[in-house]
DNA sequence: GACAAAAGAGCAAACGATTGCACAACAAGA
DNA sequence: TCTTGTTGTGCAATCGTTTGCTCTTTTGTC
C-alpha cells in the first residue's frame, strides 16, 4: 500500500490538512513545520496520488489527442508523429500528460463522449478538419476546450485552430512550376472530405488562373493520401491525350507513387514530368530524385496547437485563438532537375 | 455541472448505491428498476466520472507508453508510430487508454516516479532495452507492471518483454548476402548502448563465421540510427584499402544515407555495393533502388507487448511472459539487383 | 398461519486528496 | 486584566463512485 498524506500526518504529529498545505507550500504553515513534514515525506517516499488530486481539483492535467479512424487512415505516419512530438514538448513543459486515442473500433461519438463526459482529459486536440466534422460540432456543442490542427470549414471564427495557409502554400508550389515554364500542370489531391484538400486545390487554381492558364478538369484528380493513390493518379494523367508536364501532389507519399509510375515507364523526372508535393517527410529528400516539397512544419503545428489549447483551458473567457504556421518551399530535383 | 449518480438516484427514487449497481448490471437489482434507472440516465445524459471511479477501483484503465529522450532520439518515427498503433488497437479493444510520455526535459527518474507513484497508469510500456537500463531496474524494483519492447540484457528471465529474434534476423540478412556471393561484408550498427545493436551484430558475426569468413574489425562500425550516420559509415568503409562489397545496416534510414553516399560517388547498387537493412519503413520500397530489409512487424510488437502487459496487470501472479515476433526478410533490388 | 429464505434496496464507510472555517495560543495595546 | 489581532493548525465537508453489511418486504414451505 502506498503511503498517503495521513501516514505523513501521523508521523509528523500534524493533521492531514497541514501536510496538504506543506505540499502546496502555503504560507500559513511555519517554516519549521514544513521542514519537519518534508523530511518525513522523503523518508517514507511519499508521492501525491494524482487521481485523488484530480477528483477534488476537477482537473486531470491531461490533454487528449484524438485521431478518428477515418482520419488516421488518411494521413501518413511521419507527419502525425511529428505533431505528437510538438504537443508533447509543450505539454511536458506545462506538466500536462497526453492521452492518445486512435479511433480504433468503436464509433467516434462514443469515444468522444467517454473522453469528454468521463473527464479523463481537460481538453482535446483534433487532427485535420473534415468538411462536415462531427467531432468539431460535438465539442463545440459541449463547450469542451479543444483545438483543431487544420482549418475548420464552417466554424473558422468560433473554434480554436492552427494550420498553415494551405491556399498560399499550394499557390507558391504551383507558381514555382509556372516559373519553371510549365503550362500544363496537374493537381492530385487527397479526399475532398478534408478541408486541407479543398484549400490546396484552391491555391493551385488561383495560381493557374492568375497566369492566364485555363483550368482543365481532366487535370484535377482526387485520390488517397497513399503511395498507391499517387501511382494511379499519374497513370491516369499519362493516359490523357496531352498529359501535364508537371504535377502538384498533396502528399509526399503520393509523390513516391508518382515517381514509381514514371520510372515504370522509363520517363525522366523532371524532364518528362516535374513533381512537387507537400509535407516534406524525412525520406522526401532521399527519394530519387529528391522531392520538391512544402515543409508544413508539423512539429510547430503541434506546439502552437497545444499552446492555444492550454490557453483555452486556463482562461476560458479569452477570445477564440487561431494561428497560421509558416510553411517553407523546399526546392529539390524533382522539379528543378540536376542543374540545382 | 455534470450529472452525477446522485442526480439519477434522486430522480429515480432510489439510492446512489442502486444506481451504481445498475451501472455494473448487478443481479441484485430487479429488471424493472434497472429499466427505470437506465431510462433516466439516458434522459439526463449521465456518464460515469472516470476519475472518481479510478479512485475507488484503484485502477485508471490507462497504460503508459514511455519513451525517454535518449531513446527517442535514436529510433526513427515511422517505426515508433507503428508500435503505437499496435498498442492502441489492443488497448482500445480492452477499454484501456494510452498515456504517452516522450521524455522531454525532466530527468528520466522523476518522470517515472510521477507515473508510477502518482498512479496515473496501471502499467507501463518501455521502448527499446538499453544495456544498463535505468527504467527497467527501477520498475522491477517497484514491482510495477511493465513490459519492454526489446530484449532486456540482464533480466531476460525476470522481466516481461517482446522482441524479434534479432540475432537470427541479422544472421539471415547476412547469409542472404553470402548466398549472393559476397565475402567482404560490412556491418553498420546503431549505438552499442542498445541491446538490439548487440544482438544484430552477434547474428552478423555468426553468419560470417559459419561461412568460414574472417571477421574484420574495420568492417564493424557503430553510428547513429540516422541517415547521416549511414552516410558517414559508408564513406568510411569506402576509404578502406579493400572496401566491403556489401553492407548490413541496422536501420533503413541509415541505408538511405548509404544510398546517398554511393550515388555521390556514382557507384552502382548493388553492383558496386549491396545494401541490406532493418525495419522496412514505408518508404523503403520506394527508395531507389528499393531496399532489401527485415520487416520487424512493429505493429505486432506493439500488440503483443500490450497483451502481455494486460495479462500482467490482471493476473500479477502468473509467470513472466515474453514473446518473439517473427520477422520477414524482404528481398529487393538493393541486394539482388534488377534480375530480381 | 408461522417461519425461514430469498430478493431488493439503502446506509455509510471507504478511496486520497483540498480547503473554508473555526479555534487555540500568544503578543500587544487599552 | 480584557480585548483585539496575528499566527499556526485542525475539523470536517467535499469531489463521485463502489461495496460490505443491514434492513425490509415478499415468497414459499410445512
Amino acid at each position: 500500500m502506498a503511503v498517503t498524506i495521513h501516514d505523513i500526518a501521523k508521523r509528523a504529529n500534524v493533521s492531514p490538512s497541514t501536510v496538504s498545505r506543506v505540499l502546496s507550500n502555503s504560507d500559513r504553515i511555519s517554516e519549521e513545520t514544513k521542514q519537519r513534514v518534508r523530511k518525513i515525506m522523503d523518508e517514507l517516499g511519499y508521492y501525491p496520488h494524482s487521481v485523488a488530486r484530480s477528483l477534488v481539483n476537477k482537473s486531470t492535467r491531461t490533454i487528449g489527442f484524438f485521431l478518428p479512424r477515418v482520419v488516421e487512415q488518411v494521413f501518413n505516419n511521419p507527419f502525425m508523429y511529428e505533431i505528437i512530438r510538438g504537443i508533447s514538448s509543450v505539454a511536458s513543459r506545462n506538466n500536462y500528460d497526453i492521452l492518445i486515442t486512435l479511433g480504433e473500433g468503436k464509433k467516434e461519438e462514443e469515444t468522444l463522449r467517454s473522453l469528454v463526459h468521463g473527464r479523463k482529459v481537460d481538453g482535446l486536440m483534433l487532427i485535420a478538419a473534415r468538411v462536415n466534422d462531427f467531432a468539431v460540432d460535438f465539442l463545440k456543442n459541449q463547450k469542451f476546450p479543444f483545438v483543431v490542427v487544420g482549418r475548420p470549414l464552417h466554424n473558422e471564427n468560433s473554434v480554436n485552430w492552427v494550420d498553415n495557409d494551405n491556399v498560399d502554400a499550394a499557390y507558391q508550389l504551383t507558381k514555382h512550376l509556372i516559373d519553371l515554364g510549365h503550362r500544363q500542370i496537374g493537381f492530385v489531391g487527397g479526399p475532398l472530405a478534408y478541408v486541407v484538400t479543398i484549400d490546396r486545390c484552391e491555391g493551385y487554381k488561383k495560381a493557374i488562373r492568375e497566369h492566364g492558364i485555363a483550368i482543365r478538369d481532366d487535370y484535377l484528380l482526387e485520390t488517397e493520401f497513399l503511395e498507391e493513390g499517387g501511382y494511379k493518379a499519374v497513370v491516369q494523367l499519362l493516359n490523357l491525350k496531352s498529359p501535364p508536364t508537371a504535377v502538384v501532389l498533396t502528399d509526399d507519399l503520393m509523390a513516391f507513387g508518382a515517381v514509381r509510375a514514371l520510372k515504370d515507364r522509363k520517363m525522366k523526372i523532371p524532364e518528362d514530368m516535374a513533381l512537387v508535393s507537400f509535407n516534406n517527410i524525412p525520406t522526401a529528400q532521399f527519394a530519387s530524385p529528391p522531392l520538391t516539397s512544402i515543409d508544413v512544419n508539423s512539429c510547430e503545428l503541434g506546439k502552437t496547437g497545444m499552446e492555444i489549447l492550454l490557453k483555452e483551458i486556463n482562461h476560458p473567457a479569452a477570445a477564440t485563438n487561431r494561428a497560421i504556421i509558416p510553411f517553407e518551399l523546399i526546392k529539390r530535383r524533382s522539379s528543378i532537375g540536376v542543374s540545382k
